[in-house]
DNA sequence: ATTATAGTTGACCTTTACGTAAAGGTCAAT
DNA sequence: ATTGACCTTTACGTAAAGGTCAACTATAAT
């Protein structure tokens, strides 16, 4: 059973994003596609990490944090500082988040307070300019 | 009773931002603290402002951003229009920050399991090396 | 055979959000 | 009056994350 394939036009649709961020992200180092011929493959593999990719970057991190991230992810065996660094960084980034958590709690109920605002501000029928 | 003020220094010492950023702000139209001289006074409403920008950026706005929905925020009377693109803008603020924060719980659960991941490859004791 | 459709590699361009001098003003303390 | 601390403007620099050609290549369809 051969596994599912994805050409790099597949993949930025799925994704909305374009090919030409997808070879930056190869170019990164975040991703590295097999080659048929000099055309990229993507594996399921490669699909998910890009979808870890774009997570972390709606969240906030950089793609060069989430490169390392995907390094520790995929580390199959290594020096034992290594992994204390990656459980430093998993613990910082887990902090990071959620503080960024409560922010975004907050400015929420910020943005609905406008939002009461706005509608408190109505205009009566027929009239379209309000002025103070 | 005079309000408190504040200097560049104080302000960008209290928010760990450089002055720099602050005199970047007022370039962008985000804050217009008053000047005795030439020199920038902050009253408490320019710090208020100034903490719902990094709260903003915190949670992934750009600064322009910010700036808009404090435009909104303090507009005194203005025309319809204007009054429902604000709302229309809140809204949609309001949609990308519900799908940041269910992205972070989905990214926190992700780092957790990496954690428990490094903590079960754990060295027994007098090993510092493992290798697969 | 030629056209259309994807794909490729450069190389330079752009925006955002400041950093970093350079060059000097203001005011209090010594 | 000079030092030091803090402030100012102007202006060029930079890193991140791609966008945008341009010039080719490979393959499939007509």
């Amino acid at each position: 059973m051969t596994e599912k394939t994805y050409s790099i036009s597949e993949l930025s649709e799925e994704f909305s994003i374009t090919p030409r961020t997808l070879r930056f992200y190869e170019d990164q180092k975040l991703i590295a596609p097999t080659r048929r011929g000099q055309t990229r493959v993507y594996s399921k593999k490669d699909r998910a990490r890009l979808a870890w990719i774009l997570r972390g970057k709606r969240v906030g991190f950089t793609i060069s944090d989430m490169g390392k991230l995907l390094d520790l992810y995929y580390l199959e065996g290594g020096k034992v500082k290594q992994r204390e660094a990656g459980l430093q960084g998993c613990r910082e980034r887990i902090k990071t988040l959620e503080r960024q958590k409560k922010d975004i709690d907050e400015t929420l109920k910020e943005l609905r307070d406008i939002i009461d605002m706005f509608k408190s501000w109505e205009p009566y029928p027929g009239q379209d300019n309000i002025k103070i």
